[in-house]
DNA sequence: TGAATAGTGTCTATAAGACAATATCCC
DNA sequence: GGGATATTGTCTTATAGACACTATTCA
């Protein structure tokens, strides 16, 4: 049994003061986020090149390793200010990774976490730093199962992606497929505004398949978590639909 | 940026041999198992007594260290080996628990797996050894928000868990609670042949509501997954049932 | 006016809930 | 036979998919 021991129990404050954690190896941990939007009407996500070794030159998702004391949404959300000049975005842990073999330095599990943005702040980003890369993620409909997932650059070309990484964004993307029939979780890659033609594209991007449009808007509008803006989309060339609003929301 | 760093790339070899991890103070890794099964129509869990400091003599999942190479799958199989002598059984992670706080002795991060197990191996544990108890999760439907769980005893007294323990056990119920609609998880409670009525109240146990009787049976046919054994229970007081199995099992 | 998409209405198929009738065991 | 639960069948209601039709904008 590996447990801290101690044989004599002393008073618990004498016990804290004596124990020292690094007594034995510890393995190091790491986060590494998915920075995802839809962006016309497929399924992209923010790669980094990796300036170091191991992997050096491949392309990885974003991370780092976690602070002595801090925790992990906060490492999470740090990575992405740094790496991806994002802040206050959705943000949700997706799976830990440890397989030992996963990194040829030493041992670092990896607590994975996804982050949703709309189209422009998505857009802002990829176009702002040297280093950074847009993949498309495709993922057969047949092939959920939450394994490894291709990554396109945009001539078609499939990224060799760094460490597990390319196992982390399938697990990411059956997640998703997973949240979208109960959770409000479609909206995190709209703005404020958006018509209901746009949420059914995001659907159709995380699902990698098209849905009905007649039970869609039924759907949709019978969750009781949209409503009218009252205003339309403009400088369209046809009909303007009307601009909805997430209504629990908080976004502006 | 808190990344391991080499300002002048060497080749990937050289690299790797003077990567020393422990340059910096490294959080500690722990998993903890929620043992589960459903007795008597009640979710049921395996909790443990704590034996050392913090929060000794508290009821605790069983849990402990990760190994410095130990697959985090293994550590949670070997943790319920040690702990509550079971093998083979269902284990599937839940999520991983992080708060710099959560332990007073250092920075432990937590995995967090989920086990279930039928009956008549739960009573086997849960008699066998000492320091070991059982308790009932009580999670009224309308909390199902995953925040924490009570657990009680068999005369409705509330266990004061160690650590965040009672928050893992509001997270498991959650999860379970979702599987439940689109995986065959029910079936990893009951023994190999069941009857339909027996399968109604483990998703019953877990839902903490009672569902329609008719709607659950045509259902469950439905997804293809039950198979009749031909064979009937006995010595109940009324009509016997037919016995079921699982088809995709590989349960014998 | 024509192209294009938005939005509405209706019909059908499927699944869920409610309820009644019958079947089969133990005592 | 009586008690108890299993099992089958039918009716009703809610929801999803299909399809047709009308509405409204820009070019």
């Amino acid at each position: 049994m590996i447990t801290s021991n101690d044989q004599h129990p002393r008073d618990e404050k004498a016990f804290l003061e004596s124990y020292d954690p690094a007594a034995f190896d510890h393995p190091s941990v790491a986060v590494d986020v998915a920075l995802l939007s839809v962006v016309a009407g497929s399924l992209k996500i923010l790669l980094v090149r990796r300036a170091d070794h191991p992997d050096l030159g491949k392309w990885a998702l974003p991370g780092g390793f976690v602070g002595f004391m801090e925790p992990l949404e906060d490492a999470a959300a740090r990575i992405l200010r740094d790496k991806a000049r994002q802040d206050h975005v959705f943000l949700e842990q997706l799976y830990t990774f440890g397989d030992p073999t996963r990194d040829p330095r030493t041992r670092v599990i990896s607590v994975a976490y996804f982050a949703l943005v709309d189209q422009s702040r998505f857009d802002r980003v990829a176009s702002v730093a040297d280093g950074v890369a847009v993949g498309r993620v495709h993922v057969d409909w047949s092939g959920e199962t939450g394994g490894a997932a291709s990554t396109l650059d945009e001539s078609g070309e499939e990224y060799d992606l760094a460490f597990d990484h390319a196992n982390i964004i399938g697990v990411c993307v059956k997640r998703l497929r997973g949240k979208l029939n109960y959770t409000p979780i479609g909206f995190e890659l709209l703005p404020a505004r958006f018509t209901l033609r746009r949420l059914q594209t995001v659907h159709e991007a995380i699902l990698g398949k098209s849905v009905n449009k007649d039970s869609f808007r039924r759907r949709m509008l019978a969750t009781g978590l949209l409503e009218p803006t009252g205003d339309r989309e403009d400088e369209v060339g046809h009909r303007p639909a009307e601009l909805y609003r997430f209504t629990s929301s908080n976004r502006q």
